[in-house]
Parts: structure tokens; sequence; C-alpha cells
DNA sequence: TGTACATCAGTGAACGCGCGTTCACTGATGTAC
DNA sequence: TGTACATCAGTGAACGCGCGTTCACTGATGTAC
């Protein structure tokens, strides 16, 4: 049942990816191994062929995923055009899209509290994951002194995900919306 | 072994708030009905005279939960004087004291991506509690239509749950600290 | 008011189940000659 | 290049453990007469 060393790291990686689809959708407590090794077509026996703990999986997870949901900010933000950037961003987490994207969605969103408990090493990957969101954000604040362009970018991004958070809460789908509606204009200076 | 009814809504009570504790600090899924029992002084066994389920107890224990913080937002407010209580409210919730408390703190910031995907009864008394709070910060907004005070609460809560969770995400003291600081002078028009 | 009995809050053991983790086994891959 | 052997990715059963929930039992409380 030996793989080929390319195959070996093709299911590795998947194995990360999948983890990282199924941490966010069911939370990280609720996602078992088996779950997760199962979702990617695997017996959970093999996992620790892989990786050295749940926990590790966890922090590989966070990395992935984390990487993954800044690609698609940033191909949100290449769509709008150069002075429009930081709007297109805006509108493109507080969309209801992300809001129901239950897989692909931020990381801290569908994991926050969570992650506030997690172990150090999942937590500095996520710091990390953080400030790359900040650094790219900060640069659609031109001609700004780049501590204040950092500051803003910070505040951008935490009041966005306080905002999704608090709309997958609330059970009135009206007050769901509003709520990404009211963080919309507040940022866009509507 | 039967107590009296006295007693036994003492009891109850009891275990509902150290629910809201246990939940706040290590979070609804780790939190087993064994360890709420014992850290109300009971076993195990008798939880079901009181409650149906553990979702039960997390609907009942965010509910208090969510009182209890809104009190502690109220007096933070009422501390201030009036017309600067919306920026005592502000300061109290993204203090180092709010972020570090962990039993106490805001259901929201605590358990945010697990109410997210509790069930619809629990996700009503949160939506319940945060539409208490919402009026009550709109009220800081005097001399401004109803609606529009609303959209500006709605604004400053979800920001603040936002930075208080990402505040608790990174590792670096000194970042989370000026999460805090950003967007404190962010909502207080510094 | 006093007595007999039903109620039921709380205990502690047990239920089935799924968790994270370990392990003997398999057989295709990669390596040594 | 061909053959013999060591490696190790993946399987499936098993480990101990804690979960939410159930239950027989206890004895003090509340109730009926």
């Amino acid at each position: 049942m030996k793989k080929s060393k390319v195959e070996t790291a093709q299911t590795r990686d998947r194995i990360v990816k999948t983890a990282a689809a199924e941490f966010r959708r069911n939370g990280i407590h609720a996602s078992g191994l088996n779950d997760v090794m199962a979702a990617a077509g695997l017996t959970h026996g093999g996992f620790y062929r892989h990786f050295d703990s749940k926990d590790q999986l966890l922090a590989e997870a966070c990395a992935v995923g984390g990487e993954a949901f800044a690609e698609m900010i940033e191909s949100a933000a290449s769509a709008g055009d150069g002075k429009n950037s930081l709007q297109a961003i805006v509108e493109a987490y507080l969309s209801p899209k992300h809001r129901d994207d239950r897989e692909g969605c931020c990381p801290v969103v569908s994991l926050g509290s969570e992650l506030a408990r997690a172990d150090e090493a999942t937590r500095a990957i996520a710091t990390e994951g953080f400030l790359d969101l900040v650094d790219f954000v900060a640069k659609r604040f031109p001609r700004t002194k780049p501590e204040v362009a950092k500051a803003k970018a910070i505040v951008v991004l935490c009041a966005m995900m306080g905002a999704v958070t608090m709309s997958r809460v609330v059970v009135d789908p009206d007050l769901s919306d509003e709520i990404l509606l009211q963080m919309k204009k507040h940022l866009t200076g509507g």
C-alpha cells in the first residue's frame, strides 16, 4: 500500500485543505479526525503518518485557510480599480455571499472564539495571517503615513470580522443583512 | 435528599450562572455537563432534574450571561456623565480588563463563532440580547433619528466585538493592546 | 396540630457512543547490489 | 538493467477516556387526613 512520494505529498495537502474546510464549517471541537479523514477519502488510521496531532493539523489548516481567504480578498481588490480597491474589499467581506460561505470564509469569522483558546502555535499562525491582511489593506490608504494606514487597516478588518460574526448569530435574516449593510456604509464613508 | 422549593430554585439558578461562566471560559463544546455541575458543587446525575438537555442549559446561560454583561455595560455608561456615556461604554468594552475577563465578558466575544452554529432557540436569545444592547447604545445618540441611532449602535457594537475577539487571538500582547486602542480612537472620534 | 405517605432533588453507577491516539498488518514503492 | 529487500502510506481493529443521557436508589420535604 505504500504510495509514491508525490502521491504522499498530495494526500497530505488534501488532508490539510479538507481540514481547513471542515473546521470552518463545523468548528474545531466539533470536527473529528474521523470526519476530516473521511471527507478527504481516507480512513482515520493513516492520520498519524502525516501529522503528530490534531493540534498540528489545526495549525496547518489555519495557515492554508488564511492564505486561501487572503487570495480571495486580493482578487476582490483587483476587481475594483486602484482607487476603489478598499471599497471592493469591504463589499466582498461584508457580502451575504461571504456570510453564507461556511467553508471558504475568513477563519476569524468561523473560528474566532475557538482560536482565542487555541494553542500558541495556532494563534501565532492566525496572527501572521491577520498581519498579512492588515498590510494588504493598509496599502489601500496611499499618501498616508504607514503607521496611520496600518491603524486604519486594523480597524477596518476587526470591524468587518465582528459584523460578519454577528450577522451569522442573529436569527432574523433582515437584521443579518442590515448589520452587513450598516457596517459597509460606515466603512465606505456612506 | 429532596430539597425545599426555594433551595431547588436557588440550585437551578446556580447551575445556570455557573454554566454562563464555564461556557464563556472554555467554550460550549469544551465544557462538559460534568464540569459545569462540579463547578456548581453538584454531581452530574442531578442535571436532568432541572433541564431537558445541554442545549436548554446553553440557551438559559446565554440569556443570563447576556443580561449580566448588559448590566456591566450599563453601569459603565452611568459612571461617565450623560454626554460622554458612549465614550464610557466604548472604553469599558475595549479595555484590557474586558479582554482578559474570560468568564464575565460579552458572550459574543467568548462564544461568537460557536453561537453562529448553535440551535435556533439559543441564537434567538443571543439576538434579543444583542438588540437590547443596540437599543441601549442607540440612546447615546440623542437628537438623532431612531433608525440612524440604531444603525450607529449596530456598527459600534459589532466593531467592538470584532476588535476584542481579534485581541484575544493574536499572540503579541502589544498588537493586542494596539487593536483595542485603535478601535477606541476610531469609535470615539480620536 | 400530629401522623402517614407521596414527591422529587440529588447521588453514583451505568448506558452507548465518538473522541484522539496506537498498532499489527498489507503491499506497492524506492533502494542496494 | 534486473533482482532482493527494506520502507512506509494506508487499513481496520483496538485502546482508554469523557461525552450526553438514563436510572435505581436515598431521604428530607410537602401534602393529605
